[in-house]
Order: structure tokens, then sequence, then C-alpha cells
DNA sequence: AAATTAGATGTAATCGCTTACATAAATTAA
DNA sequence: TTAATTTATGTAAGCGATTACATCTAATTT
């Protein structure tokens, strides 16, 4: 075999002695090809290790069985679960799925965008709502289909996979108000790129401000996925004349890197200060203590929005967004206000 | 606009006036074009929304400024570190990168190669080595570049960008045997995909059998990243008559799976047994006791596999295998032998 | 046995882009 | 001013597949 050649159909015809219509048939619509030609055509595909080229393939069919998923940053396991099932059930289905990170950048994702449209993603899957009008003026000028994971609103602009973290925030804040805490301090992320941030920092003071005589002070971490930021963040709250008696944090990670935070300087969890983190990732039960957060089902997200996917690629065009439900995880750095 | 119409080349140079072949070079070599021209086509690329489809572009210049990854799973936090730094040099160099999984199984991982090459990836990112002739053999006839990274072999068979598994297991070993342990277990994951927990179990043992009256057990687990299975793996070495007095596991994961049964069981780590892991991933140090381990320089690791494949896709066939050391990290979880 | 139909295969146009080569325009040299 | 060179742009062939349509063969019906 000569070093680099790439075989195609016209090689895999020639070897099997038909025409390249019916080898492309063989690899497209078997059942159109007799049982005889099949073997022959089958036969030679092996020996050559012919693959079809993509491009041909695409250009002539107009399809390209493959999708496109932007997200923030792969460092942050936040993602890793949700989207390792969203690829399962699209492999299930054969089609290919392009990954690419935007490093919480509009621009940066809109170029992302573009590239994953240029490669024929034949759908996409966005993290959150929060982009500028143009992305999805852009979206809908090119009739792409796309779902935003990780968020769910009832405004009814796009298609929504995911659960309201408004809500979430709002629960788990109640319960914390419920243990008799009035205190009570936020550790967030940045907003501006981030809406489900803002949307969980909301739910939060909505809960507060329906309790008389609580308090709730904001305060924002630079990055969302830094434990040492957060620990930062954390060291300064408790530098406060009126300490809070429970900190929220706006994920998981930076509610561990406030624990550790609090470990390093000899304040205990929960018995000084209860700490809460949100979407319930590993490492909220192997933290000690265990961290109290809320449940996000990562697994049946990712399944969903693949799903939904499909069915719109398939031309499906009654698609409603999909809520799913989150529950607060109650863990032992939580606890009664005394 | 008319919906999910796309625009063409044509389109474009319709609209700016030009021929196709200035909007091209206007895209791909835009100093060949005259100011004026470049920006009448500039304007025009900008009102349509203009993207070059990937198939055509593919098919015309043989290029597809693309690169493949294929990772056993995203759910275990290993990689994701080191597959962000690939993806970010590459997207540095203007190359786009499609990730696949392969969930440990080999025939899985040749189809994404497959699919990967069709799709016009001109170089792969592959984990470690373990895998069949097969494959290698399609890769070759192919004449597709390729990395191996995650572990690192004199064999000179491969082009790795890794680290040496065996040696680094080795020393661990070494200076648990220093600190006094004669009775040494080892949780490991399966070994029949892995060639880099087979190295590390290799390492382990060859540092054990130098040392008279050590005594190795080795226990295997069915998943690497499930720290449940660990914690039975744990809770069946307690039953042993004769205890050792540290254990070995072949990850991060395992390892806390083995600490957090160890806390269910009442068993205290390090006072009634040292544990260990191997990654340093973030939760090493967010367990409690922290974890002792071998660390691993994820992002150098996938910054310098980036950087290989990019200059293999330049031409450059003079290429040598990158060694990435590791360190052994003491912590709380290990502890001199009473 | 002839007419009809269904099934299998082949021919050739086409998808959107790049690029070798040809040509035209602008610049410099003679 | 004209010739020689450089620079910018256009023309058209082709990349590797798919697929509508045409053709041929075999099976079925009458």
């Amino acid at each position: 075999m000569f070093e680099g050649s790439k075989p195609k159909v016209d090689d895999v015809a020639r070897l099997a002695g038909v025409s390249t219509a019916t080898v492309s048939r063989f690899l497209n619509t078997p059942e159109r090809v007799s049982e005889k030609t099949r073997k022959k055509v089958g036969a030679a595909v092996e020996e050559l290790g012919y693959t079809p080229n993509f491009g041909g393939r695409y250009l002539a069919s107009q399809t390209s069985r493959t999708m496109g998923a932007i997200i923030p940053t792969m460092e942050n396991a936040i993602f890793a679960k949700g989207i390792q099932a969203f690829q399962e059930v699209l492999a299930d289905a054969g089609i290919t799925l392009l990954i690419s990170t935007s490093s919480y950048d509009h621009e940066q994702e809109f170029e992302n965008i573009r590239t994953l449209i240029g490669q024929g993603a034949e759908g996409l899957l966005l993290i959150g709502t929060a982009r500028p009008q143009s992305t999805y003026d852009f979206l809908a000028r090119r009739n792409i289909p796309y779902v935003i994971a990780w968020n769910h609103r009832w405004d009814g602009k796009h298609l929504y996979v995911g659960f309201d973290n408004h809500a979430a925030m709002r629960e788990l804040t109640q319960t914390v108000l419920e243990m008799g805490h009035k205190d009570i301090a936020m550790i967030a992320g940045p907003t501006q790129f981030n809406d489900r941030i803002e949307d969980r920092i909301a739910g939060a003071k909505e809960a507060i401000e329906e309790v008389a005589g609580s308090q709730f002070i904001l305060k924002s971490c630079v990055s969302n996925y830094s434990p040492a930021l957060a620990g930062q963040a954390f060291a300064e709250l408790m530098q406060l004349n009126h300490k809070p008696s429970v900190i929220l944090c706006s994920n998981d990670v930076l509610a561990v890197g406030a624990i550790m935070q609090a470990r390093k300087m000899n304040i205990s969890v929960p018995e000084d200060i209860s700490i809460t983190g949100f979407d319930d990732i590993d490492i909220a039960e192997i933290v000690t203590p265990t961290l109290a957060t809320v449940h996000v089902p990562h697994g049946r997200m990712g399944q969903a929005a693949a799903g939904l996917l499909l069915k719109m690629r398939a031309g499906d065009t009654n698609n409603k967004s999909i809520k799913l439900s989150t529950n607060t995880v109650l863990r032992e750095s939580l606890r009664y206000y005394p």
C-alpha cells in the first residue's frame, strides 16, 4: 500500500468492479444493493481501509451528521458530565460531536459558532442565555437549530433544556432562612457573561427580602472556577464587623474554596459558619464537611438536549423547552442557626 | 434576508463586484488583495454574514485546519485540564479541535479515528499506547500524524508526549518503602485497555520486590473513575488477616473512594492506614486527609502535544518524543510506618 | 410467450470552494 | 515614450462524494 494514499470511491468501485453510485449506495442505503454486490463492495472497502471523505460527502449530500457544543471551559467539572451524556446520545444516533470552548467570552463564542456552522454543524448546544442579540440574529438568519442548556426561563424566546437557576437558589435560600439564619452572604462568580449566576443571585436575594430582619451581602468573585479566589472572598467576608452566619456560594467549586480557606483560618464549618454550594458535583461529597448544595441532573440534561436537537434535525418543529427539576441537598456544611 | 439562506462565495463576489477567486484570496491570503478591494469584500462578507463552507473548502484545498483528540471519557477530570490546554494552543493556531470519547473501548476508538480522519483531521491526539496493531497499521497506511499522550516509553515506536508512569509509580513506592511500610496493597483499575495503569502497577511491583521482606497485594477495581468501586475494593482489603499498612491507588479518584470508605468504616487515614493516589487533580488537596500523590503536569502535557502536532502538520519530520517529569507529592494521607 | 413491472446498476451533473494559469492594470526601467 | 516588470484580478478546472435519471435485467402477470 502506498503511504498516505487515501482511497476514494473510485478506487473502491474499481476494485469491486461496480460504479461509484453503487459504492455510495452500499455506504448509505445498503438495502438498495443486492446481497452479492454488497459482499463484493464490502470486501473492497475493507481491503482498502476506505473512509468516505467528509468534505465530499457533505458537499454532495448537504448533510454532515455533525453537531456542535460550545462550553465556557472544560476545566470546570460542571460541564463534563452533561456533555459526556450529550455526546453519548448523539454517538448512538451516528452523529459526531464537535466541542469548542469560549472561555466565557462572547466574541470567541461567536467565532466558535461560525466555525462550527462552517463545519456543517446541524445543531448547536449553547450554555446559558447570555450573549449578544447579534449572535442570536446570526443563528436565526442561518436557521440553525440550537438549544440553551444549563438554564431555563419562561420567556419563550429560546428552546431551553435546563433547570430554573432562580427558583433553585430561591428554594435553597428559603431552607437556609427557615433554619434561622438572618445574615446571609453570597460569594458569586462574575455575572457579566453568565445568566445562570445572575439568576442564582436574584433567587437568593428574592428569598431573603421576603423575610423581615434578614440581610444580604453580595461578594463577587473574579472567577467561576477558582477555589483560591473564592477563598480570598471568604477571608474578606470574615473581616466584617457584622459577620454572616452562612455563605451561599454560586457553585460547588467556589464553596469548596471557601471551606478550604475556613480551615486555613481555623474557622470551623458549620460550627462557626455554614456554607452552601450549587451543582452537586463529585467534590460536594468528598470535601469535609460534606457540602450542602443544589443537585442538578447533569446527565439527564445532556441526554434531553441531545434528544431535542435530534428531533429538530429530523424536521420536528413543534418542540418545547424542557425544564428539569433540581433539589436541595442538605449536608454537613449547613446547620441550624444556633 | 431569507431564512436559512446560506450565502456562498458567489453571493459575496457578486455583492462586492469581484470574482470568487478574489473573495477566496481575501479570506485566505488577504495580503494578495489590494486595500480597496479588501474593504469592498470585507463589507460584503460582513453584510451577508458569510461563513465559508467547510466541505467545499476542505475538498478544494485539501486542508481542514482540524485536529482530533480521542479520550476514554470526559467524566474523569484527569483529561479535562490537559485537553483544555491542548485545545487552547490549537485555537491560537487557528485549528479547530474535534473531541470524541471511546469509553475505553478499542473498537469504538477505531471508529472514532475513522470518523475524525474522514472529517479531515490533520493530526490525532491519542491517550496511551494500548490499542490493537491494526489501529496503528491504519494510521500508518493513511500517514496520519498522531501523538500518544499520558504515557511515555522508550521503545521508540511512537511519538510520546507524556510521563513515565512506570518510573513515577516506582519512585512513589520507593518513598513509601523508605517510610518503613512493608505490606503494601494496590487498588488499580482495569489494565485491559490501559497501558498507563499497567505501567503503574509494574512500577510499584518492581520497587517492592527490591526490598526484602516486603509484600505486594494487588486488588483490581472494575472501573477507573468510580470512587464507589474503589471503596468496595478497600473494604475487601480490610477483611484480610494480614492487612496492608498502605494502599497505593492507581489514580486520585480511586484513592478518594478508598478514603471515603475508610471514613465510613471508622478506619482513620493515615493513623490506621496510609493511602496514596496518582495524578494530583484538584480533589487531592480537597479531600481530608489531603492526598499524597504523583503530580502530573497536565497543562504542559496538553500544550506540548499540541505543539508537536502543529510542527508535524507544518511538515517537520524530525520530531522527538517529549518526556515530562512528575514528582511525588507528600501529603497527609501518607505517614511513616509506626 | 409477450407484456408489464420491480429491482439493480450505471451515467453524469452537482455541491462550494481553491488555485493554476491567463489576463489586465499599475509601476518601474530604459 | 515604450518596454519590462510587478501586482491585482478573473477564468475555469477540479477536489470526492451523492443522487436524479436512464438503462438494463429478472421476476411477475396475463
